[in-house]
DNA sequence: GTCTATATCTGGATAGAC
DNA sequence: GTCTATCCAGATATAGAC
């Protein structure tokens, strides 16, 4: 790794872990082992460096958690796929989905990192099998939404969640690790035809 | 409005729209209309400061809340009534959700200012009832996070939902109108006993 | 390309007059 | 209680030698 790949890692690590405000350049050039001045060189100043990460983050994830969406298994697969994939997601990177929510209520411009079409094509697949009756009628935005909100939940709200449910330790990564099929039970339940 | 009061209504509105680190003593005193010295002469620093305000705000929030849930009636309207009253104090408090997650996520310690009981014993209640056959067999703590997830996640997401869906001015609004009644039906359908 | 030293700015906190 | 002036720490960014 060169200098200019080691302070695009740590810059990474740091910025996720501490937010844009709460990172320092000096803390991101301890981390990556090269001198303070070399992150002006290669990126100019703070806000292009961050930048710089996000972009190449966000082209990989989207792509990733919508990949099996254009298959031609059932709706019901597919977003049992879309749950194990994005809740491994978060499991490897828990800190991700504060970090978003923070960033980008803080600094708007910063949604321009996410790209439109994964999204917006994969709402629009669930709304055509719910107007056509294979699931149950409703709004695939809201639904779409709700399932986002059921995964990302224990992430956002860990230290809550420790302190209300007094949690001992691994008992975390264990509710983890069943919410994944707890919330495909739900889903299931949300998207069965109710009966006349 | 004495100065005391109008620093801590003043500080409310800027801690909560910038953040602890983003938000200025200055901006504060500016907001309040006083000197600055006069933040410093009543609330020591800034931390405190900001401790005094949410200790206050979370002793309204969470009776408010859970009052429902001590009544005789069923499980669904208590649900129903929860889901209706968290929405509509999220619907003229926006940016709480996020500055919650910021907060505790960057100082932990801040989640001293949740109360135990209230929480703790709405999700010892749907165990009981789950347990009892009167719902469906879940894990009441993954339902309770599921609930709370899907009430926030248009107010900790709102910039992506705009940037997305492209909505047009108001439009927002309405989607959040019509939420609560989705995300009631959702909840009745998890809640509801599976055939034999 | 890499480093040291330093300029410059910002923001929380304090001293002290009134 | 209220104000002005100021201190001081911490952080980004730059200058300039090698």
């Amino acid at each position: 790794m060169n200098n200019k790949e080691k302070i695009l890692a740590a810059a990474e690590k740091i910025f996720v872990r501490d937010g844009f405000d709460g990172a320092r350049m000096n803390t991101i050039s301890k981390e990556a082992g090269v001198n303070k001045a070399m992150l002006h060189y290669y990126f100019n100043d703070k806000g292009n460096l961050f930048e710089q990460i996000f972009k190449i983050k966000s082209s990989v994830f989207f792509p990733k958690i919508s990949a099996y969406f254009l298959s031609d298994s059932s709706i019901q697969d597919k977003m049992d796929y879309f749950i194990d994939t994005y809740m491994e997601l978060l499991m490897t990177n828990p800190s991700i989905p504060s970090f978003v929510i923070c960033t980008m209520n803080k600094y708007p411009g910063f949604i321009r990192v996410f790209p439109r079409g994964f999204l917006e094509s994969m709402i629009a697949y669930i709304q055509l099998e719910s107007d056509a009756g294979k699931i149950r009628k409703l709004d695939a935005r809201q639904f779409f939404m709700s399932v986002v909100g059921m995964c990302i939940f224990p992430f956002i709200a860990k230290p809550v969640i420790n302190h209300i449910m007094n949690l001992e330790k691994g008992a975390f990564d264990t509710i983890l690790e069943e919410r994944k099929e707890e919330v495909k039970r739900y889903v299931k339940a949300i998207l069965k035809v109710e009966e006349a």
